[in-house]
DNA sequence: AGTACGTTGTCGGG
DNA sequence: CCCGACAACGTACT
């Protein structure tokens, strides 16, 4: 199941994981016909899938090639059937496959499916299998909202979504999702025994998480002379491809990514398929499997929450794709950083990044989408800000995360900058709650709870408030917060993007920092994102919505919110927090330059020590957000 | 050793 | 809207 083992979309993060894709919602200009302008749907039963070349059982363990490179062997309106007899005499037995979703959760362009679809011989079954692990699917109640321990609410709904719409697809093409609950490496095994399973089919996945667990499952896939078929399909690059050309390691520029990556090798070779219908599923036995459950069968009753603008599943993220797609305009002038983030109403991105994490939309079919409105449109954005390059910074993230060992902490991870950060979980807190008393902040933060979803440089300024820009608390903490509750949360990316607003690695002009109060104001004068997300705020002039604790008290009072008591004071000064960041880090900087990147816990102590002397720190606010802001802003 | 470059800073001035 | 100052990092390449 899709338990990410560590908590975790910066967005920037998730960027995607900061979120990179954007869409608009439903655009009344997107006419039927522009929405058809996207490559031609092709028959699954026309192409000869060739199993891998590797004995059974032992394949895949890197990846396999997405596609075959051999276009002549995706021929158009093929038989279904001849492709299907074809394939059962080279097997004898049972006959049964087993598909098991993790990510992946469409029926386009998944490889997977298609070989478990062909691996089907004789008078055998294909069985479509997703099993929910409660870790990651039921309520914790000491969470700190709700959700899981590992998940927020709006990504366990979105998921949920996604999976009754895949059971409706496959449903369509006389088959079914069998749902089951447990943990995913025991059941399925059990899955596999029980149901005489001998061909074994699921996307390959990067994540340690799903390294682990399908080790695992590979091994005793093996020993049971399982065959497993296991395809790259959830990025547009192998990233063991782009390490091995990289001479073993991953490329830690996006520059020297693009070069290494070049053209994916199924650029123009059709992606899409169409099943005609599904090898039947066959008795289950003792198996339990349950229907998709609803949110209220998982134990979340009583939760009051609004509906992000986010439903799950692959219907709504074609719909989606194909919106964005037909405005051709948009796509092919798109730039990332032009965009407006405190747009909510349409956001500026194409907000596909919850589709691309769960693979409800195959990133490579979108990029063959992209590919082919710049074909159109010779005059066209280019990497990193296209929308495009959007794309290739998701697999970035995956390369570099892949190819470098502890990617997701500081501690152990060579990329990473060794930094003193501190441990407070008041400031921490306090920003996820989103009462850090700077409106900017905490209306993004409220946005995160509400929707699962903010724009990447939405997710850039609390990210780097959080960290360099203010507080100074460990990027590891942020990502955590992150991770649980975006929906597009997404391991590699948000890490990566984590490090990167925090100046740990791939980025490191710490002077740049962004201000809580000029950075939203540029795009949004009025504040409206800020009164919609923070209703309290609502009646406060556009003079003051920004740095509310400067309206005198009788403006307070006129827009009922007394700052102090209705809204609260700001936590730090951001003059005086942000001069004692840049301290930290150039000094954080020093010594990892001196020491060569080998800084030792007790290096860092001693460093930490030296700066909490120095620096008038926001490090000790023990009691109080109001006494040190205040404190704090007499001396400003 | 030196140079160019790097998806998305802020502020003040023209 | 664009400019430079601010203060100045690392990576990639020559």
């Amino acid at each position: 199941m899709v338990v990410v083992v560590v908590v975790a979309s910066l967005a920037l993060f998730a960027l995607l994981a900061f979120g990179p894709f954007s869409i608009f919602y439903s655009n009344p200009l997107v006419t039927c016909r522009q929405a058809e302008q996207v490559p031609q749907l092709h028959f699954l039963a026309s192409r000869r899938h060739r199993f891998p070349a590797t004995k059974k059982g032992e394949e895949s363990c890197l990846g396999d090639r997405p596609l075959e490179k051999d276009s002549n062997a995706i021929t158009r309106g093929g038989n279904y059937f001849q492709s299907m007899s074809m394939a059962s005499s080279s097997f004898s037995g049972s006959g049964n496959a087993l598909m098991w979703f993790r990510k992946g959760l469409r029926i386009h362009d998944n490889p997977a499916l298609e070989c478990a679809s062909r691996g089907v011989t004789g008078g055998g079954f294909l069985y479509p299998v997703f099993v929910i692990d409660p870790h990651y699917m039921e309520p914790d109640p000491r969470a700190s909202s709700p959700g899981s321990s590992r998940a927020g609410l709006n990504r366990i709904r979105f998921l949920l979504e996604s999976l009754k719409d895949l059971d409706l697809s496959l449903r369509k093409l006389g088959s079914r999702l069998l749902v089951m609950k447990g943990e995913p490496g025991e059941v399925l095994i059990n899955c596999l025994k029980q149901w005489k399973v001998e061909k074994l089919c699921f996307e390959y996945d990067t994540d340690p998480y799903y390294q682990q667990l399908d080790m695992r499952v590979k091994d005793y896939a093996s020993a049971a002379r399982i065959e497993v078929f296991s395809p790259v399909s959830h990025t547009l690059f192998n990233p063991a491809d782009i390490i091995q050309k990289n001479g073993g390691r991953p490329p830690v520029s996006y520059q020297s990514f693009l070069k290494l990556a070049g053209e994916p090798s199924w650029a123009s070779s059709p992606l899409m398929t169409i099943f005609p219908s599904l090898p039947s599923v066959g008795d289950v036995g003792s198996s339990q499997i349950v229907e998709v459950p609803t949110l209220e069968e998982l134990g979340y009753v009583d939760i009051e929450m609004e509906l992000p603008p986010f439903r799950g599943g692959e219907s709504e993220g074609l719909k989606r794709l194909r919106e964005a797609i037909s405005n051709e305009k948009w796509v092919a002038t798109f730039e990332k950083p032009k965009g407006d983030p405190s747009a909510f109403l349409r956001p500026a991105t194409t907000t596909l990044s919850p589709y691309l994490k769960f693979g409800c939309v195959s990133s490579r079919y979108f990029y063959q989408c992209i590919q082919d409105v710049y074909t159109r449109n010779k005059k066209h954005t280019s990497p990193p800000v296209s929308l495009l390059g959007q794309l290739l910074w998701r697999d970035f993230f995956y390369t570099v995360a892949f190819g470098t060992p502890n990617f997701d902490q500081m501690r152990g991870n060579k990329i990473c900058k060794q930094i003193p950060w501190n441990d407070n979980d008041e400031l921490l807190t306090a920003w996820r709650e989103a009462k850090t008393g700077y409106p900017w902040i905490d209306a993004i933060m409220t946005q995160l709870h509400k929707w699962g979803w903010m724009h990447h440089l939405a997710r850039h300024c609390v990210a780097c408030f959080l960290t360099r820009g203010d507080l100074f608390v460990h990027w590891e903490k942020g990502r955590d917060v992150f991770e649980r509750l975006l929906i597009d949360s997404d391991w590699a990316i948000n890490s990566g993007n984590w490090m990167w607003l925090s100046c740990s690695s791939f980025f490191y002009q710490y002077n740049r920092i962004y201000s809580p109060i000029s950075f939203g104001k540029k795009y949004d004068p009025n504040g409206n994102y800020i009164r919609h997300f923070l209703p309290i705020l609502k009646d406060m002039p556009k003079e003051y919505i920004y740095e509310p604790w400067t309206a005198p008290l009788s403006v307070q009072t006129k827009a009922k919110c007394i700052i102090g008591k209705d809204y609260p004071k700001p936590m730090v000064s951001h003059d005086s927090a942000s001069k004692d960041c840049k301290q930290k880090l150039a000094a954080a900087y020093e010594l990892n330059k001196k020491l060569n990147g080998v800084v030792s816990e007790e290096d860092l102590k001693v460093l930490q020590r030296k700066l909490d002397a120095t620096c008038d720190s926001v490090l000790n606010p023990v009691h109080s957000h109001s006494s040190s802001g205040a404190k704090r802003q007499r001396r400003s």
